[in-house]
DNA sequence: ACACATAAATTGATATATCAATAATTGATG
DNA sequence: CATCAATTATTGATATATCAATTTATGTGT
């Protein structure tokens, strides 16, 4: 059976928790999609980042990424900025309005998380987080 | 860091293993996505479902389902088979020809998983699976 | 400087994810 | 039994995933 298969409940808990999230979003109004968070999430912590980048640390297709980011700047959260010695990418960033975005809904973020690992100790975490990257070097 | 994130692991765990199988099942000329195959196990273990049940059981829309089934009644891997005392759900099942797709390449499936799990003992197994199903549960 | 390979971003095509709305059917209740 | 509610599947609209092809720009070798 196909609910025995360790890759199945992993991607299992993966769309629960995402759906999870996304239910809250919704319900919170933030209007915008768990990827569109995850993408800005990682430009706050890198302030300035490539497409190139952005696509890799969100294992995400290039392809996907300039789609998203198009309606991020549309939503104004974050800036394309040429750059002058390289015409070929820009940097990104979060625009004022971004950053506050991300500022204000941290917290709701971080109760998912919280509540996700609940009933877990430090040593699960850790246990978890050790097996999934064994999994993870597996496959790659 | 996001990257320290359990469920930003969970995601990344489930996105290389599906990225993993997808290269290979085009590798091999399958012909099929990772979600295509996943329905047909499930009908295959099923023998006959609906597609609520369908749905239900791979945590996807109903919506989805309807369309990817679509895609594999065109192939002629299912069918939807009328229920006459009642109208408004089909009996979904495998063709000849899809009880023979799966029969042949269920072994490389099988490969992957094992793969997916080297350097995992039973009781690590066993582990990840508990922890999976707690996070699952937290929220659910 | 020129031809060619490489690189980053974009666009097109197809599949999937999800919500909302609809259609057709069945169930439930007055 | 007639109306209304609930159920199953479908369709529409928008966002995402991925590969292939393209565009623009940069780098390399001669």
């Amino acid at each position: 059976m196909i609910e025995e298969v360790l890759l199945f409940q992993i991607d299992k808990t993966s769309k629960i928790a995402k759906q999870y999230s996304q239910r809250e979003f919704d319900r919170l109004g933030l209007n915008v999609t768990v990827e569109q968070w995850i993408l800005l999430k990682i430009i706050h912590e890198s302030n300035r980042i490539s497409q190139k980048e952005l696509s890799e640390k969100s294992l995400r297709d290039p392809a996907s990424i300039t789609r998203t980011l198009d309606i991020l700047q549309k939503k104004d959260l974050i800036n394309r900025l040429p750059i002058p010695e390289n015409r070929r990418q820009y940097n990104i960033n979060l625009s004022k309005k971004g950053e506050a975005f991300v500022q204000t809904n941290m917290s709701i973020v971080h109760a998912h998380r919280k509540k996700s690992i609940e009933g877990l100790s430090k040593k699960d975490q850790q246990t978890l987080n050790i097996l999934l990257k064994r999994i993870q070097e597996n496959m790659s």
